[in-house]
DNA sequence: TGGGCGTGTTGACACTGGTAACATTCGGTC
DNA sequence: GACCGAATGTTACCAGTGTCAACACGCCCA
């Protein structure tokens, strides 16, 4: 029992949480998830083995900030989606929404999509559903161009669907991997990586219109 | 001294590319680099300090490791550039090294690109020099083609070149690890990679084609 | 009122990256 | 051929880590 009123109580109330908070403070600021779980605890002000009581793993707790970051990507490009109308502006947004998230959360998105996971068929259900729903979503805007005749693809052509639909994902990955990597230009401002994001995402557009 | 002819002598002889060895064998059989250097060492049969005689660092061990991967990379584009001949066949040539290069080395091209560096600005020089080396081929080629006209890009239009490099080295680049983390296709097998990569390649060629 | 269970703590273990002091051998010099 | 410094390898050690087991606390329900 504890008498001083700004003395830390025995039970935390919400410990998952802010170890969850911890971690990723951890990880914005030095773009690194090869910290120890000691430094997370000691952040959140509490003894080195109390996450095992919210996470049976150190990869869990990683694995926990992914799926965080998955929700919040998925919540970007929701919202994204529903201010536009029509295949090509769709397909835009879409593509701002998602390297801008990935731009402006690096290392979460590495995270995401780097090797720290256990493979991505150990994701937890929830991610696979993410992905596979993201993958549905793109696949839905291309299907839709395809139909009205504004991308020259067959909508019957299952296979040529799903080439454009990785081609199209492949495209906004990689872009936001090299500018987050800073291979694609070492000086890059955000005005600069703005405008090259409109402009590759333009160049995507422009291959899937008809000749 | 040691008159058994079997046991092994003090010193190694080349203990640096045995260590380089070793750390590759554990990366391509568990796909991960969070090996210890003790292992390393031990799977050298050398005692667990020794590998400080040659890499300062454990980091210094994976950057070595990088540095292989980026001279293969390299000697495969070369190779891949010497055989072909026009914009467009070179292109797809380039495109294909590449992507091939990354799905036969999956775990090596995840650690190239991936967050085990110190930063890209951090890279050794040969690094630096095979990245940048690599994107004035591709620039290179994408200026030839426009200056033919096979391309629909104004050769004089700086930015616009530019664009369309960084594009280029997107869609692959980001094909290429959608494909190793399997996100594009779960069940994937070789032929159908061969395919896919030989279609997203098509798509980028007809993406710089004129309408 | 009491006891059980979820939550947090302490203490321990094997292991890791890294350093320092010591041992061994190689290559060059007399 | 003997000698010696430099390069290379070894052993001993340190602080820090992930993880587990045993213990402590306190909320909630019977």
């Amino acid at each position: 029992m504890n008498t001083s009123a700004s003395a830390a109580p025995y039970h935390h109330g919400d410990l998952r949480r802010a170890l969850l908070d911890s971690a990723t403070a951890i990880l914005t600021e030095t773009g690194r998830w090869d910290f120890s779980l000691r430094e997370v605890a000691r952040r959140a002000g509490v003894s080195h083995a109390a996450s095992y009581r919210h996470f049976t793993d150190k990869e869990a707790l990683i694995a926990a900030i992914a799926v965080t970051g998955y929700e919040a990507l998925r919540a970007r490009m929701s919202a994204a989606i529903d201010g536009a109308s029509g295949a090509v502006e769709t397909l835009r947004a879409i593509g701002h929404a998602y390297i801008g998230f990935g731009v402006e959360n690096p290392a979460l998105y590495r995270l995401m999509f780097g090797q720290a996971l256990p493979g991505i068929e150990g994701l937890p259900p929830t991610v696979l559903a993410v992905l596979t729903e993201a993958r549905a979503v793109l696949r839905g805007v291309i299907l839709d161009g395809a139909r009205t005749g504004t991308f020259a693809i067959d909508p019957e052509d299952e296979q040529a669907v799903s080439v454009a639909v990785v081609t199209a994902w492949s495209l906004v990955h990689g872009f936001t991997l090299l500018t987050i990597d800073r291979v694609v230009d070492r000086e890059v401002r955000p005005r600069v990586i703005e405008a090259l994001t409109a402009r590759v995402t333009e160049r995507l557009i422009i291959g899937l219109l008809p000749t």
